[in-house]
DNA sequence: ATAAATGTTAAGGACTTGTTAATCAGGTAT
DNA sequence: ATACCTGATTAACAAGTCCTTAACATTTAT
């Protein structure tokens, strides 16, 4: 069962040589020129690791990884980037990407680090993320709530807001707080949105009063489980 | 509410720098010289997040890895290695939510991975920021006051108020002071409102007569605790 | 005694939040 | 292409909260 890996790398010679050595090392790889196709391949087949250029033409690295995570937060991606690149590093890691490696690179560091990546992400697929909640328990991973009334499967936003709570429970998170951690960004549409989700979480938690997300007026939610 | 970070890394002079540089970001750092003085440290005080130099004299980063999580087994740990050690190796001993940095790093580098593990630890043991009050407790930092009778909750407002109290108890803050910190300007009318800010506090606190906000006429108010 | 400062309560109104429904965007199946 | 889903955003309105302001009472300083 070799690991599938999603390869996008704008230079062709690079991309190839780089293929070339995954391939003979035994991983299914699948190498795209730009972003777009990287999105698109993305789409119909689930992978197990990505690894992105960070300067490519029509769509970066950075875009890309965020359009992965939409799809999917757990399959870890490995940045590649030029050597000056440190606020590339940065932006990579807010992005939600796991790791860079920095151009010039020799093959065997890459395949270190692939080695590591996959064995790590074997390590934490098998424990998965999941929160008591009262009576309740949230499955991050498969973005399931389940409970005796039967299991709710939340969607991919429900399920980032719920997860930020419980690993804040019982503490105010303040409302730019979450917006910037799920959202990205802090405005007031967003604001509105989010009070939208934390309407619906409260309605799939309803079955069981001691659990609470309490507003703080002016100020956010907290999570209150007793 | 500034995370606490045991540092251990046995080259005095990287030690320092690095030292100074988190100080410098807010975070309470202790510095140890080698693993037997880490492990000694860490029987102590419980830390956020603990940085380990991996090649140190008497106890190398690995075994002191394994005696702080005997004691923890949730505080994340960033091991620092040379270049040359073998990445494999590190991954075999990651446990959890491990990771390792390369020597040399750039401070921004270790700066940005701090931020994101302790970001990833849960907050859950992020400070609260308690005052006690005579027979009352007062938690700023979910804004609710505690006592005996029940817990009552305070407004954004009346929380900052009451916080600036504490933090000046037994001083006489002046009018301006109080003003300027919590309204951010000083006219007539907010003057007034502080003045109703007072007399809420009053009241919530008055189940213990050994708690008064006592007024200087023309100057201010203090927060008297006997 | 008078003016100024402070105490207290309550009403007003700005703003925030709760909730439901409509709309929009994008992917899928027909 | 077309209709159809699904999920996020926006809209619209209801409800709630909290700060301010006003009004009046009380205390303090001169």
């Amino acid at each position: 069962m070799s690991a599938k890996i999603l390869l996008v790398e704008d230079d062709p010679s690079l991309g190839f040589v780089i293929k070339d050595n995954l391939v003979l090392k035994g991983y299914e790889v699948t190498l795209c020129a730009d972003g777009e196709a990287g999105e698109q391949a993305f789409q119909q087949t689930p992978f197990d690791l990505c690894i992105l250029d960070v300067m490519m033409p029509k769509q970066d690295g950075f875009s890309l990884a965020k359009a992965i995570r939409e799809k999917n937060t757990h399959v870890p991606i490995l940045f590649v980037t030029a050597k000056s690149m440190l606020e590339d590093k940065i932006a990579g890691f807010e992005s939600g990407g796991d790791d860079y490696i920095v151009k010039p690179f020799s093959m065997e560091e890459l395949l270190l680090r692939i080695g590591v990546f996959l064995r790590r992400s074997n390590h934490s697929n098998g424990r998965e993320e999941v929160f008591p909640l009262g009576t309740f328990s949230f499955n991050f991973t498969n973005y399931t709530l389940h409970h005796a009334t039967g299991p709710k499967t939340l969607t991919h936003k429900e399920a980032e807001v719920l997860k930020l709570l419980c690993e804040n429970k019982n503490r105010v998170l303040k409302r730019e707080e979450i917006l910037k951690a799920v959202w990205g960004d802090d405005d007031y549409f967003m604001g509105r949105s989010m009070d939208v989700f934390i309407s619906k979480l409260r309605k799939y938690l309803k079955e069981d009063p001691s659990v609470q997300i309490v507003n703080y007026h002016g100020v956010g939610f907290r999570l209150e489980v007793s």
